[in-house]
DNA sequence: GCATACTAGTTTGCAGTACAGACTAGTCTG
DNA sequence: CAGACTAGTCTGTACTGCAAACTAGTATGC
């Protein structure tokens, strides 16, 4: 790889390189939605750390997160937003460009 | 890819994961060793901040550095140790497994 | 020969972040 | 109705990256 390339390695997606968001985001790539404990239970995030995470993804626009109530016990469904969809798409691309040799 | 590999994510190597140090690392995989300036201009980092990095590096033993001179000038010589070829590598090989689909 | 500028870095201060544990609001159970 | 549980959020702490300021020494201009 040139280093004009690896240069590029600077210009990553922060809010996707995390590691636990990109388990995250990984995860809700795979599915049409997920609730929380869904994504609690597949991540092994720890709940305060599973929040914080999503309401930086939400705040990127990464995930639409809605609030609802399954029967009349609190349930916070997420999914990826296109937005979301083509970060995830862009890092991995830009990613495996700059690793895979 | 199965969740119980996404996991992994978590356990990358985050010394490494840093773009900034990825990107040293990266630069000093494809020579044999490289002076500071030499890492300055290829990185585009400042000073402070490739100074900041190549420490973290020689402390987590992924890098030695020598400290010379190049006539009456101070010359910091810096080259990959063994341990940080083979972080490298398993850094590279693993990202590349959980991002390459 | 003094000072001004340059080289080669290191140190410091600050702002942002991840993390886990403490907390909250509400529901179910015996 | 007391205690346990569910589903999260909030808070404090410790860490980290970053750039600007600083240091130590060398070469250059006047």
């Amino acid at each position: 790889m040139t280093p004009d390339r690896m240069k590029e390695m600077l210009d990553v997606d922060r809010v996707i390189h995390e590691p636990a968001r990109l388990l995250i985001v990984a995860l809700l790539a795979g599915v049409e939605e997920a609730d929380f404990l869904y994504l609690l239970n597949q991540s092994g995030l720890t709940k305060g750390n599973l929040s914080s995470h999503l309401a930086k993804l939400e705040e990127s626009r990464y995930v639409q997160i809605e609030k609802t109530y399954r029967g009349k016990v609190p349930l916070t469904v997420v999914q990826l937003t296109r937005d979301g969809r083509v970060a995830y798409h862009g890092y991995r691309k830009q990613m495996n460009g700059l690793l895979s040799k």
